[in-house]
DNA sequence: ATGAAAGCGCTAACAA
DNA sequence: TTGTTAGCGCTTTCAT
């Protein structure tokens, strides 16, 4: 019925061992016998086992993919990110599990422990604010799984993928100063959050770069959630000097920024200009489209997982590979009143 | 190193296959033995290893959630079953692999074949509108793998959950009757969605219980978008004769329809009541709160996976459950102008 | 560069 | 109700 690899071992004369050589692509084997091999399992639709191969084996080709979930900022973005992490699989023949973890939760390591111990995942790919939990890395080193992190705060010793947000978020607002604006307000993102640090540094870098003092009322905090962006930016409309344009620290923010701002009369971008961060969907369906920083989720959870196989497969060291942003310039932001 | 079923075997004074069958909730066992086995495993922290299991017998305690990658309706929903399936697996100690599929794509059923021929998973949950597709049920039947549906169009013989979507809108939008509205447009979804079928469905049944007639001209097509909200409302508003409240086949269309009314200086709900289904986190965010139908989405992801372990592991026969809606009235529709 | 034997940790099919 | 004997399909030694 199945095909096992004691069948392709036959149908090219070779030992099984052989064949699983090839399998693992290791480098003791003539290439003419590796290409018939290969032949055969392609002519006979080979398919190895994962549980024989994970029974037998030190290796189990499973990565897990640890989201936090509590704490479940933007759905959007961990799914964009699964879908890479599974783009990556697929490439390499792994596969993933998901692993929602409750932050929160003293034993939330547990879960860890559940994964590595039952399934002996090979590697896990770590999503904000998970990067940066010292006791689950901890537990992993405790495990010796190696792991890749999206977005981390501590880059040091770290693998995985990262963009510079605060360069991003400095170029952003430093758009609505070439705009003429001055008055630039700051939504602030969830505190723990390595990206909520981080557009606030580029926010400050922007300001100082151009000369134009923090003033502290201009920053205000927010959660990166719809109804937040509406309470911060009605707090910034009850200032005595109303901000022309105001940058939040993700869409979902901006959009409430925009909402708050409809609900006052204030016309955007007549009135004031609106930023985001992160180009979600979202981003274009608002009137006027916002303008923001594109960051390539997807891409973001492929190059993680990427670097974890590497890692995994022996290719190369594993790096914290930085992709460059993108400043959608839309219409949501234009020249200061 | 590591505890093995044997190790629990010899520390209980039975045979392997005792704990075997302790393990797999055999009933053939002596109720004494059977205690003993359990706390000797809770004792020695004993955790069966998946890959052997799979190797040896017949199950991997593994279920699958597929799901279609193209036509991503909204993201947010699908995350939450899958936190509701993987509530169930823990639960029961399945394990869950998520496998996105491209509907689109000729063949796209090539991910069941790798899924059962690779992983032997014992079962897949199927998500809207994967629920209803001809060549992916036809798959599963041939490689005799079960599955467990969310909502599917098709009721008949089919296991899993459902909800009376069409009652939930009927109600709806009796409830706009009640409040004096006699020209309530509607905003369809994505064609070949059965939850589309059912909410217009429930539109015209309430609008026929009211004695009110059916305008075509207030039935406009959307997409389940909020873009597609803006536009549909749109062109709502350009009728000679506009209508007093919009029913959205889903939140994020109403939210639209809250913007395009914001933009045409319409208030909600004094001169347009509005009203959305599913109740995402962004039904309270908006301002004012969105009237809609809350859809218990994780319930309904877990619920539909106990169906589906259930089947597996014997335990009756499978039940497609159907899950009551609640109305979530709130301060988006109002008394007719 | 290739092969033979032994087992990974569990369950199947029998037996008792 | 319980135990015995073979494997599941691969990888690991250790040979050659």
């Amino acid at each position: 019925m199945r095909v096992r690899l004691e069948d392709v071992a036959r149908a090219t004369g070779v030992s099984p061992k052989t064949v699983s050589r090839v399998l693992n692509e290791e480098s003791s084997v003539k290439e003419s016998t590796r290409q018939r091999v290969l032949a055969a399992m392609e002519s006979m639709n080979y398919r190895p086992s994962p549980a024989a191969r994970g029974l037998a084996g030190s290796r189990s080709f499973l990565v897990a993919m640890l989201y936090d979930n509590n704490n479940n900022p933007a759905s959007t973005y961990l799914a964009e990110i699964q879908d890479g992490v599974l783009d990556a699989c697929d490439a390499h023949r792994y596969s993933m599990m998901v692993s929602p973890v409750r932050m929160r939760d003293k034993d939330f390591t547990r879960r860890v422990d559940a994964l590595v111990s039952d399934h002996h995942v090979d590697g896990v790919v770590l999503t904000p604010p998970l990067t940066d939990s010292a006791p689950l890395l901890q537990r992993l080193k405790e495990h010796g799984v190696p792991h890749a992190s999206i977005s981390p705060v501590q880059h040091k010793g770290t693998i995985g993928v990262c963009m510079d947000e605060q360069q991003a978020a400095r170029a952003l607002v430093e758009h609505l100063v070439a705009l003429g604006h001055r008055r630039i307000a700051h939504i602030v993102g969830i505190a723990d959050h390595g990206a909520s640090r981080w557009r606030l540094a580029g926010y400050k870098d922007a300001l100082a770069g151009a000369g134009i003092p923090l003033d502290p009322d201009y920053v205000v905090q927010g959660e990166f959630t719809f109804g937040s962006g509406v309470i911060a930016a009605r707090q910034l409309f009850a200032l005595p000097a109303l901000p022309t344009a105001i940058f939040a620290a993700n869409d979902d923010m901006a959009a409430g920024v925009m909402w708050a701002a409809n609900e006052r009369g204030l016309k955007v971008p007549r009135d004031l200009s609106v930023c985001g961060f992160d180009d979600t969907p979202m981003a274009v369906q608002l009137w006027p489209p916002l303008t923001t920083v594109r960051q390539p989720s997807r891409e973001m959870g492929k190059l993680a997982a990427l670097q974890l196989m590497d890692l995994l497969r022996g290719r190369g060291p594993g790096l914290l590979v930085q992709v460059p942003y993108e400043l959608m310039q839309r219409e949501s932001t234009a020249a200061a009143p």
